[in-house]
DNA sequence: ATTATAAATGAATAACTATTCATTCAGTTT
DNA sequence: AAACTGAATGAATAGTTATTCATTTATAAT
């Protein structure tokens, strides 16, 4: 196959594997993916996780890793870009959570996958709470900004970081459970819904 | 052990291989839960699980079964009590879904860790589609109806439904990942708070 | 008591799958 | 062009685990 050469730079061929295991997991849960799955999902030979993983565990951690730093630096982007307002970055941050994406459905398989196995292993469990953490404290401090920029007197930041993240969790589970009738905008506008319940003036007029 | 008759109903059997694999699941996920855990961890041979259920496959499907039904028969019996106000029955509801039975980390976990892998598997997906389709139809009746009585006028019953439910979901994730420093009455308040947004004279001061 | 019935056992089997590593191969250097 | 390098291969191996079923054991029936 001349689009698969022999020879590859090791981060390519890395990226190729957990590209390809994302795909499997989708397809056949955490459980039912193997390493013939994978490396022929890839295109690749039996062996070649070994290679570039050591071993099946590893290259499921570095699958996480990917899929939450894929996340995390999209919000960063978002967070740490001076261009925006306040209102701007929760505007862009919820476009973010429902934009394509983060609501493949391939790569929501996968979170929830995860998050399956989460209480039985630690290391899933420290990964996801590194990635949480900082986000919570970002988004809080933008809706704390808001408050006072808005006059928002009654709104607690804390408990509305923590009632949007659960609320946009659940709408991940939402797409991930019934594909049809139902689609990422729609989903992004309940979010919106809440949010307008807490910031009329600045997010009752967004779809 | 005298505890453990040597026969026994099949019922009760079933039930116990049943609650052995709810705890196998969350100590070991899934994929790690063997036939071999499951059995000891009944304190019953190797050799029950296909005596009661023929495959490892048909005892999960029978565990997302017993926990579906649980959920769904702790609901039904709220909406079907004529004693109940509507007030009372949301109310009852909320406290439903964030009570020990429902937010035992054993069961969590082993939510999640089905809901992980509805993907792949057809047969989880129809367990899940079912219940919750005819929990969204009673809630959102019992939102529809407190509109009405408290002349809610701008409430969008359909839409706090799917709201709630995501929050739900999203809080019990919350629970299941950080299990230290947040417990189940924290996320009932959260619950309580967005729809106290949407119905603020029925639920503004509960706790 | 004796026999009959059904539940339960667990050693043996069969199937599956992660891992290993001797070999192959493409590209690079001398 | 000959030798070298290291990525890639995949047959073979080792380990794990679901499933089977001949045997054992408790209870019920006669």
């Amino acid at each position: 196959m001349s689009e698969n050469p022999r020879s590859m730079p090791a981060k390519t061929r890395r990226r190729q594997l957990i590209k390809a295991t994302i795909k499997c997991i989708a397809k056949n849960g955490l459980s039912g993916t193997t390493m013939a799955d994978v490396t022929s999902k890839a295109g690749l030979s039996l062996g070649i996780v070994n290679l570039h993983f050591e071993t099946k565990e590893k290259l499921l951690i570095e699958t996480l890793r990917f899929i939450t730093d894929e996340y995390r630096n999209g919000l960063d982007k978002i967070f740490f870009n001076d261009k925006l307002s306040v209102e701007e970055k929760i505007i862009a941050h919820v476009s973010f959570d429902f934009s394509r994406a983060i609501t493949d459905r391939d790569k929501l398989a996968v979170w929830f996958a995860f998050w399956g196995e989460t209480k039985s292993r630690p290391t899933y469990m420290s990964i996801c709470a590194d990635y949480i953490d900082e986000i919570a404290k970002n988004l809080t401090s933008l809706f704390s900004t808001l408050k006072k920029e808005g006059n928002y007197t009654s709104v607690d930041p804390e408990l509305v970081c923590i009632c949007y993240t659960a609320l946009s969790d659940g709408l991940w589970l939402d797409l991930l459970l019934t594909p049809k009738g139902w689609d990422a905008d729609d989903a992004k506008a309940v979010a919106m819904h809440y949010l307008a319940t807490q910031f009329p003036n600045n997010f009752s007029h967004i779809r």
